[in-house]
DNA sequence: AATTTGAGCAACCGCAACAGT
DNA sequence: AACTGTTGCGGTTGCTCAAAT
């Protein structure tokens, strides 16, 4: 009787399937400029779908799922090359803290940006930040236990780690590139709290407080009435809490940090 | 000049949801 | 209802290239 560990199974189970492709033939790897043309000249007079027989019809040695994934991160037109602007990072950053890693669903409020770039993006530049700010983070929470505070004296701990990180990711954009700063503004417009995404430069952020940011965001209720505009149903920041609250979202972005005039604008 | 390291990116893999039969 | 094929998504891997040593 055969006593395989796990590995050996895995490394059995690998070998069946590269057998497996190496029968059916399927080209993998980097893709070809003729094999891309050929993609897109099929893709382009038959419509995109049906990708198994795509791979077929239009002679490529290629999986169904290998055409599709060519298409839509690299041959699809309309998409955006080069490097992701300051709009479009702010953007990803209070989507991200919002779904987390719904990186299709964040894909869709970035024109021309696929979520395998976002991804990415996100994994290049955030991730490892993300890790050391948990650390920190559990060492605070391990401090604040041995603190015993008093119930009453306690803040309310509304805010959520991912949010914390960015507003520390905007500081550090802040430092490292004092020739740029950025706004964005995430609002919520339709009846199923999908989230329409507005972004905009400014300049002076010097002020930039990660407390008082953090303080606007989280006590919405204190700001100025008319913060609160911008489409077509007049909403308040409490009832937007509660209609968030009430689907089970846990607290979202409802507004965004103004550099310009060093406060939180809300647009709901 | 050679080697190492890390960032950036394209592509693959496994899984789940969905549609068709 | 059960099965099969297809599609879409998120996680991961591996390659390339530039910067650092």
């Amino acid at each position: 009787m055969l006593d395989w560990g796990v590995d050996q199974v895995q490394q059995r189970n690998h070998d069946l399937y590269q057998q497996q492709q190496q029968q059916q033939g399927c080209r993998k790897g980097p893709w070809t400029p003729e094999e891309d043309k050929l993609l897109s000249e099929y893709v382009t007079s038959n419509g995109e779908g049906r990708w198994s027989s795509v791979a077929k019809c239009a002679g490529l040695n290629r999986s169904g799922k290998s055409c599709r994934l060519r298409w839509v991160n690299y041959l699809r037109p309309g998409l955006k090359r080069g490097q992701i602007t300051p709009q479009e990072e702010g953007i990803i950053l209070e989507l991200h803290s919002l779904w987390g890693n719904k990186w299709s669903t964040i894909a869709r409020y970035l024109p021309g940006r696929t979520d395998n770039e976002i991804k990415n993006y996100w994994r290049t530049h955030y991730k490892k930040k993300e890790k050391s700010f948990s650390k920190q983070e559990k060492v605070k929470r391990s401090r604040k236990q041995l603190d015993l505070k008093p119930q009453s004296q306690q803040q309310p701990q509304q805010q959520n780690q991912s949010s914390q990180f960015v507003s520390e990711d905007h500081k550090k954009l802040d430092n490292e590139q004092n020739t740029f700063s950025y706004q964005t503004s995430v609002f919520f417009t339709d009846q199923f709290h999908m989230p329409q995404v507005v972004a905009a430069t400014s300049s002076d952020h010097s002020m930039m407080d990660e407390g008082n940011l953090w303080g606007s965001l989280w006590s919405l209720d204190d700001h100025d009435p008319h913060h609160f505009g911008g489409c077509s149903e007049q909403r308040t920041a409490s009832n937007v809490s509660e209609k968030f609250n009430g689907c089970g979202i846990d607290a979202p972005f409802c507004g965004s940090w103004d550099y310009s005039y060093n406060g939180f604008n809300t647009r709901l």
